[in-house]
DNA sequence: TAGGGCTTGATTGTCGACATTATTGACGAT
DNA sequence: ATCGTCAATAATGTCGACAATCAAGCCCTA
């Protein structure tokens, strides 16, 4: 999908400075302190404020400015629920629409995965999972479902509970990995689409489990 | 779900204009002539602008202005997949949170739908369609997905493609209604997702003809 | 000493002016 | 007549300053 040339550089930094944790969850974002560390006038903070409020990734409350917004233990289940449901949907159509290369990239990330998971390797591993949705993404060729996909703080929440993946969860979703793989190759809609949110599903367990142990450990969140 | 402070009512303004087709799709929109026409001052309506393009409704292209966003077709669909996804999603949920005044509502809504449907009027069947999903979102809980859908801007859709429900398809649209009910009514998940998307699936095939036929009717989007 | 109102400092919201950039139309060369 | 170039115009992007608003600390009173 092409990338639309509005948002004004101001904009991308704030929102990577944001998601890579440089400033905490409620903190106040003073728009002249942020001007200076962006290194932008304050016009331009402003409107990526409004476009950050707008995504959800801060608060706007006229008269008392800006905050990062803390994403709740609930609102982070909502979050993975709602990525669950859409990327049910994107793997639905990408098992009518996958190509070829599609087919060879997947098998091949798969492939690495097993790799590191057979050596008990698991740095790497979250972006191979990453290359491996967004792969299905852009197969799906659904850019109405992956705009709010990739709106969804995912990253954010990545951040804030930093703690999911377990080295037994990564044969798991290896397995379940493979399945969706086997569906999307065999054109099967409806097994595209129950692999995908059976796969999140368990990643939603995941996360469930690392909110009811929060802050013991480090890992991953598996996608 | 507590409406949040901040849109400084140039938003809304603006936003309803649009929505209400008063601009058409398209359509340069020059801030100055927006200032004076929503009576604000060029500032908010350039934040209302950023907004806006964040939501989808218009396009803000750098040092070439904004412009209402035309939909198209395919795009259309999309958005309507979407709505799918989460609406069944807000159904599931929905099915184990409903509380008996909710489910009294929804009665009472089909209830109004079957005697329009039986003397054939079907003026405001729309209203009433929109009151029976809403009502599911608001039992549903989930502020999340609702956030989504809510800026989904069917509402555009419904404006542009100001065809599709035609008399013989409320009868259906009624009975696929009556089994979400249903659903709901016993707290049955899997019943109420499957529900809900089969009924957005007919929706969708509605708008399917109603693109394939553009132009020729009058009427409403089920819901 | 506790509480309420007020002053003060800091931050946001808005406006006007100016620089920057696209678009339009005319003009001239081929 | 058509195309390319260039000036004129209109709209956007940005900046600085000022007004409006909020949070905190202070003082005064009971």
């Amino acid at each position: 999908m092409r990338v639309r040339p509005v948002p004004s550089d101001a904009y991308h930094r704030l929102r990577e400075a944001i998601v890579a944790g440089q400033f905490h969850p409620n903190e106040r974002l003073v728009e002249a302190s942020i001007a200076e560390h962006i290194r932008a006038g304050r016009t331009a903070v402003r409107a990526a404020l409004v476009r950050l409020d707008q995504e959800g990734l801060v608060t706007l409350e006229k008269n008392r400015g800006a905050r990062v917004r803390h994403v709740s233990d609930s609102e982070a289940l909502e979050i993975e629920e709602v990525r669950a449901a859409l990327e049910g949907l994107l793997a639905r159509r990408a098992a009518t629409l996958v190509k070829p290369d599609d087919l060879r990239e997947l098998h091949l990330v798969i492939k690495e995965m097993k790799a590191r998971v057979d050596r008990g390797d698991s740095i790497g591993y979250s972006e191979l999972n990453a290359r491996f949705h967004q792969r299905i993404w852009a197969a799906a060729d659904h850019p109405t479902a992956m705009r709010i996909v990739g709106g969804l703080k995912s990253q954010a929440i990545r951040f804030q509970y930093q703690t999911a993946m377990r080295p037994w969860r990564a044969e798991r979703s290896l397995r379940e990995h493979e399945a969706i793989f086997a569906a999307l190759k065999a054109h099967d809609e409806d097994g595209a689409e129950e692999a995908m949110r059976a796969h999140l599903a368990e990643v939603l367990d995941t996360l469930r489990w690392a909110i009811a142990a929060q802050g013991h450990g480090g890992g991953w969140l598996p996608g």
